[in-house]
DNA sequence: TCATATTTGTGAAATTTGTAACGAATGAAA
DNA sequence: TTTCATTCGTTACAAATTTCACAAATATGA
């Protein structure tokens, strides 16, 4: 398989959601030119995405949502399912763990880490807090692959480093702050605030 | 003023929140090779974005923190204030109302608005929850700029659908599901599901 | 003063990303 | 059967974005 890009794969992802929601009404085909206006890009695009991994449409008809579905998944996860250590169990970090709709994606939140002693032994919908110092240990015993960093900015690089000598290859970082990582760690730097400007300037100017 | 992409912009924002951070720390003078190590990208990438604003780097010396902060926040802000209104107090929104770092980034929360009848009337952050139905007086009267989205996924479309009869001009959605507005309306979707996944896939394989 | 070391700003080149277009495949209907 | 309207997969093209590379500007120190 060749090169794929990473916003195709984040369009990919996009696809599977929205076939999900069109399998579960019943629907068992769909062309590029509907898929297309429903998430929002060409269908040119769509159909460009879908043959970096299948020949799966048929001409005159379009595409079997669950086959489709099914497909894109087995390249883009091979039956894994994504294992999250979160870090900071604050209010956002609660709101993760509180939020259901992880489970049926393919994601599992294993395990949290929090530094304020109160928290420290409390499982929150499911999920253990444990203290921030055992977290090396329980990466490894438990085989995370991504870690969450959800913990004050002055924390952030500290818990960074930490991720990565336990032997994570991914973080997604919501503080407002960049991190420093050996160039095989990959990281996602979600800032709501620079979310809310940019989608601001781009609107109004 | 030439047409400035939204990738520019987003970056922008990041070296603003990196000037903020080298201002606190009395730095003053920076060069674009250091400031690239520091957010992640190239120099040549930095100087290119700073050259569409302004041409305030010295050969030699590099750009004075200070200046190159306000000389970049004064292109995409114009000294305007963010006015965001959220749709959705539960575990997200919440989160987002707690959170106190909104103000000093020029982004206030000038209203909230919920269905469930007991948490309308109350005061988060300093901010109050509103019916849902007295949206749109109050996002005219408050004249807000963006919405953000944080209801469940099935009532999404009939909240954007709300957000654009008020005249916004752009909405954030953390709802996992794909909303359909007028190509006026400019959309944010934040799915923490596809991020975690497709950083997983990315950093898998 | 002059050579040297930095560092900017920018046009050109390279790369990446997205779009358009079209032959071939498919089914429906006359 | 033949025609027509769809729709895919792919290739060629276009647009957007990033990187390169270098002249010009500035400082430093001999
Ligand atoms: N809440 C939001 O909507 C929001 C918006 C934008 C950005 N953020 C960013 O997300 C991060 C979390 O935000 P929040 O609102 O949940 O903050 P919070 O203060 O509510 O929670 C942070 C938690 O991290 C814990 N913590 C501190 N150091 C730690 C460590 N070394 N290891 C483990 N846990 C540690 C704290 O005890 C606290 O419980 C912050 O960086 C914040 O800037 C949050
Ligand atoms: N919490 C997370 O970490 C997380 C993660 C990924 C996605 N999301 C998405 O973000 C959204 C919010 O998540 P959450 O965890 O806060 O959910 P939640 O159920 O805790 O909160 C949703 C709130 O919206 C309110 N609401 C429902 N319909 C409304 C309407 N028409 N107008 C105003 N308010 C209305 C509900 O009463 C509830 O208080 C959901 O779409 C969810 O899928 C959340």
């Amino acid at each position: 398989m060749t090169h794929i890009s990473r916003k195709t794969i984040a369009r990919v992802f996009l696809y599977i959601r929205t076939l999900d929601t069109l399998i579960r009404q019943k629907r068992n085909l769909i062309s590029s030119k509907e898929l297309a206006r429903i998430v929002g890009v060409t269908d040119a695009q769509i159909r460009k995405d879908i043959s970096n991994f299948a020949r799966i449409g048929r001409p005159g008809i379009g595409y079997n949502t669950q086959e489709l579905k099914d497909t894109l998944e087995e390249f883009v996860l091979q039956h894994n399912c994504v294992k999250l250590v979160l870090f900071g169990v604050g209010n956002l970090g609660t709101a993760i763990l509180q939020y259901p709709g992880f489970q049926k994606n393919k994601i599992k939140i294993i395990a949290a880490f929090e530094k304020k002693e109160e928290k420290i032994g409390s499982v929150i919908n499911g999920v253990r807090v444990y203290a921030a110092k055992d977290a090396p240990r329980i990466i490894a015993q438990k085989k995370a692959d991504i870690g969450i960093i959800a913990v004050p900015e002055r924390a952030s690089q500290e818990v960074a480093d930490m991720l990565v000598l336990s032997g994570l290859k991914g973080i997604v970082n919501f503080a407002p702050t960049t991190i420093a990582v050996p160039r095989n760690v990959m990281v996602k730097d979600i800032d709501f605030s620079i979310e809310f400007l940019s989608l601001f300037c781009n609107a109004c100017m």
